[in-house]
DNA sequence: CAATGATGTTTTGCATGCAAAATCCTGACA
DNA sequence: TGTCAGGATTTTGCATGCAAAACATCATTG
């Protein structure tokens, strides 16, 4: 429930901006955004059958909104790839196979990759990659530590959702911005999809080395104005979330861990 | 006029459907279709100024339709990248630099890159290139014609869409396809955008021959499952796009040339 | 028995009107 | 002159209710 905060559903630049969860959940300022909030939280949860059609009468008296907020959530989570729209027969909750979670994941590698060698060619002043260099030391910090505390976990994955918003921020390229956002919207593409599992394996632990290594190959890269290698490492950095996806699903513990994979089937 | 015709706004997968420009409009089922229709239409003529803030009230009153669906429509354009929500504020419409028009062609230029090296990896049946190869032989002949008739013209942009489009099922990935679609929401990002510019100078008819070979070599690079070369080519294929951009900036003829211009500020 | 058509029910699309937020305008005061 | 307060006005957000489309049910007919 931590990534359930961003102000207002649909303003953009929200993945740029760091959440703090300050206020508890802060005020669902109105009932578009109250509603869509909880219906996608309602969506990543499972609480409803890939296929399914979605009536909007008793679904508004659910959320206690009438159906004209209801109705727009439902347009906008349309829209970030969780519903299909059907011209006049309302709308049906999207299926998704393991073929789909692992396009999405290799798409979002590409587009980071970009990301990536793009701030490297872009890049105005070395000092401009400072903050991206706390973070992933401090990265680096936590896995070295025998236990990961929940303390810490919880830690990492904010701080490893800031080293990829900062990254993406360096391209200065709105247009790449908006498409990672859109590729990030659907749960299991985003690069803290397959950080909540709960069970913390030996090998997951090896994945966190790995990944907090690669952090680091990539801001080494980009202050070399190494494009092609920083372009190479954040798509093999991709591929972190998609052994962590093959392991869960090799262990079948993927409803109770993965966010959103109660839509996927098979 | 003629990319008007997706039969409802936010239908998915329209742009792998062939439109028929049969009869004449098809009817816009619905008061939110048409209103999307008609804005999107307004937007890309260039009638709102960039930055200029939408009241919905005139608006509705402008386009004949009730508040209600025009807000819905507000929001499908938002999405699409044409306008800017402001929570409780309404809604703003975008600018775009030339920088951001170059990125949005790249981004474009990347997706479909991937497009074509998933498409070589993934392809079945080597007839599944039959009506690719038809639609870029036809695309050959055409600019082979020492004069191009505005019909030629037409057909060209026609059957250019068509590969494009089934360039993009090829590759089997709907992850990709989605964002594909996204990214060529905006008008000048899409294939086609600079297709319609009215002065045909010798330097675009060259333009024209190196784009209908690029086709050909794309589809002899998918068929010898040569990943590498499909993305790299076709990557170069999107920058026909851009090489048009430059030479219109240099004309100064952008915006009566291009879609969408009058959103680009200086 | 399948296919088609009539009829009632559900469900979405939309118009209208009201309340609250945002914006604008005016004028007082430092 | 610039700033700020406060009221008037505009503008968006939303609840309600109605009409039409989609859907289900069942009877009729070939």
């Amino acid at each position: 429930m931590s990534d359930s905060d961003r102000g207002d559903a649909t303003e953009w630049g929200s993945l740029s901006r760091i959440q703090k969860v300050s206020d508890q959940d802060a005020r669902p300022s109105s009932q578009t955004a109250r509603a869509t909030l909880a219906l996608r939280e309602m969506l990543v949860q499972g609480l409803f059958r890939p296929g399914e059609r979605i009536r909007e009468v008793p679904l508004a008296e659910k959320l206690n909104v009438s159906r004209i907020p209801l109705h727009l959530a439902l347009e906008r989570l349309a829209h970030e790839g969780f519903l299909e729209i059907h011209p006049r027969r309302g709308f049906v909750v999207q299926k998704f196979s393991t073929e789909d979670i692992y396009d999405a994941i290799e798409l979002r590698g590409m587009l980071e990759g970009a990301a990536a060698r793009l701030a490297s060619e872009r890049l105005r002043d070395v000092k401009d990659l400072a903050p991206l260099e706390v973070a992933a030391r401090e990265m680096v910090t936590l896995v070295r530590k025998s236990r990961l505390t929940s303390e810490g976990f919880r830690q990492y994955i904010e701080l490893n959702a800031k080293f990829h918003a900062d990254l993406i921020a360096l391209a200065h390229s709105r247009m790449l911005q908006r498409a990672i956002e859109r590729a990030c919207t659907l749960p299991f593409a985003s690069p803290s999809a397959f950080l909540k599992r709960q069970t913390i394996s030996p090998d997951l632990r090896e994945l966190f080395i790995i990944s907090a290594d690669q952090h680091c190959q990539i801001l080494e890269a980009i202050a070399g104005r190494e494009g092609m290698r920083a372009e190479i490492v954040t798509r093999e950095h991709s591929r972190v979330a998609r052994r962590n996806l093959e392991d869960a699903l090799r262990s079948r513990d993927i409803p109770a861990d993965i966010a959103g994979a109660r839509l996927v089937s098979i």
